[in-house]
DNA sequence: AAGTGGTCTAGACCACATA
DNA sequence: ATGTGGTCTAGACCACTTG
């Protein structure tokens, strides 16, 4: 007995694929259509199994996969869940920060204004050259020690909430403010490290001369559907900078 | 029916964890024992199934979760084999060589010497301060631009023959001169980025100016039993690097 | 106690590589 | 033609979490 047609939920996946391919497929754009919040399980695998259409060992595989892919959470009792993004990888991660723990670093809102998107910010937010963008100028510090300038393009109109609450609301952690007030979830990002040198306004800022070695890094943040929401560029002190991979 | 015993094979894994956790264990044991070499198929899934007296599928499972560690390789009809490590992930291919697509870059040894090893290398090492190591002073080429400095250093007497070959026999590559002359195969290493500034016999070799920012990288390399068989220091000129993660 | 995911089994059938 | 891994199923039993 072959199987004739396979269930409705896997009417837009790739026929070609193997069942286990397609549903992970449809799973995948569901996370991402925000079916589930962070706090409200997904299905059971009987039930998930039963929608697809597919016996439970199947579904499990694909749960599994998607578990190892850091995209679900899996707990024993308890259910599956949307994972977070938490960011843990960052690269500013490896910015030696002397001497603390587990803390947020503060951070000091330099400028907020509204710009005509230089070119590499338009191209990077994938918006029109000279299109406005809402800018903040940022330092983040480490017990009051500044290490970090950050530079930060928002696309307007969308971001406009941004532009209106008080500098004081703009507390260290940006992310949860998109969520709060305009709805949006960050759900991955690109970041791309290159070394510069300091130039005079950056040598103020980070208390250095002029033309040491900065470590720059760029990231590009998407939300879950994929489109760009964020435009940074960083510029932290080289020196107390490290960086370590495994390679195999 | 309960399973009174297990398999022989896995008497020396932890009896409290799932029998497909010690399968696991005991696969990759065998494999940094090198009981097959990269060109000999581990058995089929059949003859390892039973072997371990568990099902088909679990071992399966086992398999599959080592393929995505990237320990074996699997290929339908062909069979599943220890994958050799590329180091396609090192640090080194984020130097932009401009121009040019997959061509290995070519080497000049600069100098070869016996040293007592400085205490950064030995720690690296993990040898005694000041024992005996064999050191190589090398400049990385990419069409006959350096682009690169490395100093290695390896642990004596061990690797006594790579001491005594003909320079021209220390091609562009070392770890199959490892391989080839002492048996010795790499199997994981670390690398470790910060960023330095040239000094006067860097900039002479890479061809800058002395203070311009270089990538410095670090890479602690181990065999497949995890003991440290080199280390190696290598600058490159900021300029020309660039790397890019993704972050979840 | 009920419901969740975790472990393990047994076997059918398919797709690919090699001789 | 044979043997390899890949897909998929069906179901038993266990461990953990929550009410």
């Amino acid at each position: 007995m072959t199987q004739a047609s396979s269930s409705p939920a896997l009417a837009q996946t790739d026929q070609r694929l193997p069942l286990h391919a397609r549903v992970k497929d449809d799973l995948i754009r569901r996370v991402r259509a925000n079916e589930w919040g962070s706090t409200t399980p997904l299905p059971p695998e009987s039930a998930l199994a039963e929608a697809y259409a597919i016996s439970v060992g199947t579904l499990r595989r694909v749960l599994a996969e998607l578990a190892a892919d850091g995209i679900l959470e899996r707990h024993q009792g308890r259910g599956t869940y949307v994972r977070r993004a938490t960011f843990q990888h960052s690269l500013f991660r490896f910015f030696r920060m002397q001497g603390g723990t587990g803390q947020t670093p503060g951070s000091r809102i330099l400028e907020r204004n509204t710009q005509n998107a230089p070119a590499h910010v338009a191209a990077a937010l994938n918006v029109k050259e000279h299109s406005a963008v809402l800018h903040l100028h940022r330092l983040r510090l480490w017990q009051d020690t500044p290490f970090l300038i950050e530079n930060i393009w928002l696309p307007l109109p969308q971001f406009q909430p941004i532009a209106e609450i008080s500098l004081d609301e703009l507390g260290s952690l940006l992310y949860p403010e998109y969520e709060k007030r305009i709805g949006l979830i960050i759900g991955s990002a690109t970041e791309e490290l290159s070394v510069t040198q300091a130039t005079d306004g950056q040598a103020v800022l980070l208390n250095c001369i002029s033309g040491d070695p900065l470590v720059k890094i760029n990231r590009t943040a998407r939300t879950h559907t994929g489109d760009v929401a964020e435009y940074r560029e960083s510029h932290g002190l080289a020196s107390s900078f490290r960086y370590q991979v495994e390679i195999n």
